[in-house]
RNA sequence: GGGUCGCUAGCUCAAUGGUAGAGCUGCGGACUUUUAAUCCGUAGGUUCGGGGUUCGAGCCCCCGGCGACCCA
C-alpha cells in the first residue's frame, strides 16, 4: 500500500515530512494549552498600511503611545532569548516588525511565541508603535494570538519557485512572489480602465451566452456539453459577437462585454483554452472609427495599470504605444516582402508553392486568403516595431465583416498586432442578410467536408440580421494578450489560475 | 504535431555506472535589537512512474506522466 503525503490521514500521519508533522503537533498543542489555532473575532483596530503611513519618518528607537491591534502573515521570524522579531505581511503588501518581548508579554506568551510561531502563519499582535534601536518600524507587543496555523512550510524566500509548482499552487507564489500579486492587481486595473473607456463613450455593458446552442462569432473548434434540462448537445462560446450584434439589432447601439471565451485548441506562450475577451459594438461607425476607439482604450489602459504608455519588461525588450499608430495594407505588404504582387485574385496554386518554398505547412482546406495570412505572419509581423493595425483581409476567412468600400476581394478588418502578437482585430460589420446567409453557406460547406473550426449556419441570428441590423464597427481584443504587452510575461502568468494538467493519472 | 532540456530532502540545486550530498528550511541549545542574523549540535530521500541492460542504475536503453523552451 503506498500513502499520498498530500492526503494525510490518521494512519499515514506518520508518513508525512518531518516540518508537516511537526506543524501538525503545533496546531493540536496549541488547542491543548486553550490558543484557538484559527481565531476569529481577534481584536484589530487598523491595518498594517495604515500603521505605517501614519508614523512615515521617525528616528530610530522612539516610542509613539499609539497602541494598535495588527494581523498579518509571518515571513520573517529571528527568535533571540528574550526577544522576539518577526516580520508581518498584510495581503496588500504592506509590511511591519513585530516585536515580542520577555518584558511586555511575560514568560508564557514568549514561550508559547517561540514554541508556535512558524514562517507562514497568521498572527494578530496588539501592542504600541515603536520604532526598534535598528529604526524599524514595529509593535512591540503586550499581547499575541494565533490567526491561523499554517501546516506546510513556505518555500524558502530569495529562491525562484519551480515555474510548475507557481502556477500549480497560485497561492504559494502570490504570498512569496510579489510580482504574482502585481500582475493580478494589473489585470484589475486594465478591465476598471476598460470598463471606464467605454461607458465614458455611452457603450452599455451586456451579459450574452456563454452556454450557446450553436457556436458562431469566429472559427475554432469549440467545448462541447450536454444540457440535461434541455437534454441538448449545448457549446462553450467561442465568441460573443453574434449576440452583441443581435442586441445592436435590439436598439441597444453601443455595447460591449468582457468576459470569458473558451476555445478547444492548443495551449502555448500565447493561448490558453479560456481566455478573457473585450468586444464592443457602435452603430453607424466603421473600422477606422473602431481602430481610434482600440487604440484610445489601449492607451487608457496602458495609463492606469503601468502609469504610462512605455514600459520596458525584464527582457530588455521595450513597449511603445505612444502615438497614432501606424497601418499597412496586408496584399501590398505581403507583396513587398515576396518581391512579387499577390491579390485576392493570386491562385491558390501558386500561394501553395510559396508557402511550401517557406516551409509552412498547408492544412488540405486551406483557402487561398488563410495562405496569404501565413505568408504575412511569417514574413511581414516579425518586422513590426511598433503597434501596427494591418489593414484589409480577404473576404474568404472573414465571413462576418462587409466587402471594402473601393477596394475588390477583400474585406474592411484590420488586425492588430502588438509585440508581434495578434492582439485585437476589428471590423467594419457585414450587416447586410442576404449576403451574410451565402457567406455562412459557404462555411457550412467547409464544415460538411470536415473543417472543425468553419461557421455553422445560424438561422436566428440570420432572422435578426433581416429585421434591419444598422451598419456598424466591432472590435474584439484579448484581454490576457493586453496584459501579456503590458507585463512580458506568458499567458500562464497572466491569468491568475490557469487550466493545467492534472498531477497524477 | 515534431525536437531539445528538465523532474533528486519542505525549497533551490549537486552527485565518471560504484556509500545519494550542499545551502536555506526544520528540530535541540545559546543570545533583549534581529533584517537572507550569528554560534554549537542534529534530523531529513519510493532520485516523477513502470520495465530493461548490468555484479551494481539518480546516471545507460525502452514506455508512460508533468513542465519549460524552440520549430511547424
Amino acid at each position: 500500500m503506498t500513502t499520498d503525503p498530500d492526503m494525510p490521514t490518521a494512519d499515514a500521519e506518520d508518513d508525512l515530512p518531518e516540518q508537516m508533522r511537526i506543524r501538525r503537533e503545533k496546531r493540536e498543542q496549541l488547542a491543548a494549552s486553550g490558543m484557538e489555532p484559527y481565531a476569529i473575532g481577534l481584536p484589530i483596530t487598523t491595518t498594517i498600511a495604515a500603521v505605517r503611513a501614519a508614523h512615515p519618518d521617525l528616528p530610530v528607537d522612539t516610542a509613539t503611545g499609539d497602541r494598535v491591534g495588527i494581523a498579518g502573515r509571518v515571513i520573517f521570524s529571528r527568535n533571540t532569548g528574550k526577544l522576539c522579531f518577526a516580520t508581518l505581511r498584510a495581503g496588500d503588501g504592506s509590511e511591519i516588525q513585530a516585536m515580542i518581548s520577555l518584558a511586555n508579554v511575560g514568560e508564557g506568551q514568549l514561550a508559547s511565541w517561540k514554541e508556535f510561531v512558524d514562517l507562514g502563519d497568521h498572527v494578530f499582535v496588539s501592542g504600541e508603535v515603536i520604532t526598534s534601536k535598528r529604526g524599524e518600524l514595529s509593535v512591540m507587543a503586550d499581547e499575541w494570538r494565533m490567526a491561523a496555523k499554517a501546516l506546510r512550510p513556505l518555500p524558502v524566500a530569495h529562491k525562484s519557485l519551480n515555474e510548475e509548482t507557481r502556477v500549480r499552487q497560485r497561492y504559494v507564489d502570490l504570498i512569496v512572489r510579489p510580482e504574482a500579486q502585481q500582475v493580478a492587481r494589473t489585470r484589475v486595473a486594465v478591465v476598471a480602465s476598460i470598463r471606464q473607456s467605454l461607458t465614458r463613450r455611452s457603450f452599455l455593458e451586456i451579459e450574452t451566452p456563454m452556454l450557446q446552442t450553436m457556436h458562431g462569432g469566429a472559427t475554432a473548434r469549440p467545448f462541447v456539453t450536454h444540457s440535461n434540462a434541455f437534454d441538448i448537445e449545448v457549446f462553450l462560446r467561442i465568441a460573443p459577437e453574434l449576440f452583441l450584434k443581435r442586441a445592436v439589432v435590439g436598439g441597444l447601439e453601443r455595447v460591449f462585454e468582457v468576459n470569458r471565451n473558451f476555445r478547444n485548441e492548443g495551449a502555448d506562450r500565447t493561448h490558453s483554452p479560456e481566455f478573457t475577451m473585450l468586444e464592443f459594438y457602435q452603430a453607424y461607425a466603421d473600422y477606422q472609427v473602431m481602430a481610434t476607439i482600440t487604440r484610445e482604450i489601449y492607451q487608457e489602459a496602458a495609463l492606469a495599470a503601468v502609469g504610462g504608455l512605455t514600459v520596458e519588461h525584464h527582457d530588455g525588450t521595450v513597449l511603445d504605444l505612444t502615438g497614432v499608430w501606424p497601418q499597412v495594407d496586408l496584399y501590398e505588404s505581403v507583396s513587398a516582402a515576396l518581391g512579387e504582387e499577390i491579390t485576392p485574385l493570386t491562385p491558390r496554386e501558386h500561394l501553395v508553392v510559396l508557402c511550401e518554398r517557406d516551409g509552412i505547412d498547408v492544412a488540405p482546406l486551406a483557402v487561398p486568403g488563410k495562405l496569404v495570412e501565413e505568408l504575412f505572419e511569417h514574413h511581414v509581423v516579425p518586422t513590426f516595431t511598433r503597434p501596427t493595425f494591418v489593414m484589409d483581409y480577404p473576404v474568404d476567412t472573414s465571413p462576418l465583416v462587409r466587402g471594402h468600400r473601393t477596394k475588390p476581394g477583400v474585406v474592411e478588418k484590420w488586425d492588430l498586432y502588438i509585440n508581434g502578437m495578434e492582439s485585437g482585430t476589428g471590423y467594419s460589420e457585414l450587416v447586410d442578410p442576404v449576403i451574410q446567409r451565402e457567406r455562412l453557406i459557404e462555411q457550412a460547406a467547409l464544415a460538411d467536408r470536415g473543417d472543425a473550426e468553419a461557421m455553422h449556419l445560424d438561422e436566428d441570428f440570420l432572422r435578426a440580421m433581416e429585421h434591419g441590423m444598422p451598419p456598424m464597427g466591432g472590435v474584439g481584443v484579448g484581454i490576457d494578450r493586453m496584459l501579456m504587452a503590458f507585463t512580458g510575461m506568458g499567458i500562464r502568468e497572466t491569468i491568475l489560475f490557469p487550466l493545467v494538467k492534472p498531477e497524477r493519472s
